[in-house]
DNA sequence: TGTACATCAGTGAACGCGCGTTCACTGATGTAC
DNA sequence: TGTACATCAGTGAACGCGCGTTCACTGATGTAC
């Protein structure tokens, strides 16, 4: 095939971040070369260079994509019933969270990666960081004050982040230990943040 | 050189580790290539097959040594004086354990890459990680009962890593918002944990 | 202590391989008349 | 609406390169007598 409509164009792009997205997060963006991501999204490397001008831009925006797509994922989660703290943290620290890498947050996947990338990939991480926040700063207790109620969010993230890494670090030799330190921060923040 | 003495062995092999892990922490296993740690400790990546039967191999002794040494590290900090929480936490959440990544924990470090490692990398990171946990609940307030300690423990851990991973991941595009989520995390933890 | 020899830590060339990226080409899409 | 042609999304061969690993070789170390 040469040459396809720009609708369907648009839906090849799409299709690429999404699956840089799943396969970055699962094995890395080092684990992964470019021909096997556009292999995923049923291209060939070629194409993939009509729509970024690297490898390196393509993972910027796959995180980016991620991170929103986290990001509704959390909100999403409460269903119809009106969002709490509480339900947010027991998604975040859920063992599904841990488990499912493919569809989870960047953020916990790639972590250390992200440090290392450029300031284009810093930017789309801390735009979805403060998105984050942002959204559970919104259930925290309405009786405390904005900035406390950003505390708690950023402080609630932090170790959400935390838990999910160690857990995951630790699955393959330790799975009991591995689930106590989910269930272990899950009912800390709880008890502490009153959620 | 050909052939050196058992003792200088032993030394090349000490630095082969140290290299890695300095290597592997700042630019990740995938980002370094096993000739670069050789020549980084004075050797040729021949020698290095000679130590460890692959580059896994080393990369999982690179992450225990790593690990060892950053828990004495935390415990140096403390000096001569008396060791408290508090002082960890100040220096498990400073600016320069985020900045100086060639020194610092291998945790925070290389977290993502963890969860992606073999079962030997899985058992280095659970040992260090109890060791983490053991040393803090030792300074926890001594009135709390030994199970609550160590939740405390593993929560103040899981918050850290977070907190450094999302600053570090901020700061190439938020300089000023890295720093607040370092002192964010720091501060709630303080207020939370009584340290 | 002195000599002969086996050991093996380290060297560096070579291996096959997959990587990110480029580019000449294709032909359906989109457009101008 | 129909025709002529420019556009450009996607193809796939090719590029140079650095990767992890192997291996024949070297010669100082360590050992047996």
């Amino acid at each position: 095939m040469v040459r396809v409509s720009r609708e369907q164009a648009a839906a090849n792009r799409e299709t690429l971040v999404d699956a840089a997205g799943r396969l970055f997060r699962v094995r890395g963006v080092d684990g992964v070369g470019v021909a096997e991501v556009a292999k995923e999204a049923g291209l060939t490397h070629g194409a993939l260079y009509a729509h970024f001008p690297s490898k390196e831009m393509l993972a910027a925006e796959a995180l980016k994509s991620g991170m929103q797509k986290s990001l509704s994922d959390v909100k999403a989660s409460a269903g119809d019933a009106q969002p709490t703290l509480g339900g947010y943290l027991d998604f975040l620290l859920s063992r599904h969270m841990r488990d499912a890498m493919e569809e989870g947050c960047p953020m916990t996947a790639s972590g250390s990666e992200i440090a290392r990338g450029s300031a284009e990939v810093s930017r789309s991480f801390a735009e979805g960081f403060e998105n984050m926040v942002a959204a559970l700063a919104a259930v925290a207790p309405p009786q405390m004050a904005d900035d406390e109620r950003r505390t708690l969010a950023i402080t609630a993230i932090a170790a959400e982040l935390g838990a999910i890494v160690i857990s995951r670090g630790i699955l393959k030799s330790d799975p009991a230990l591995a689930d106590g330190v989910l269930d272990t921060v899950r009912a800390r923040l709880g008890d502490v943040l009153g959620a």
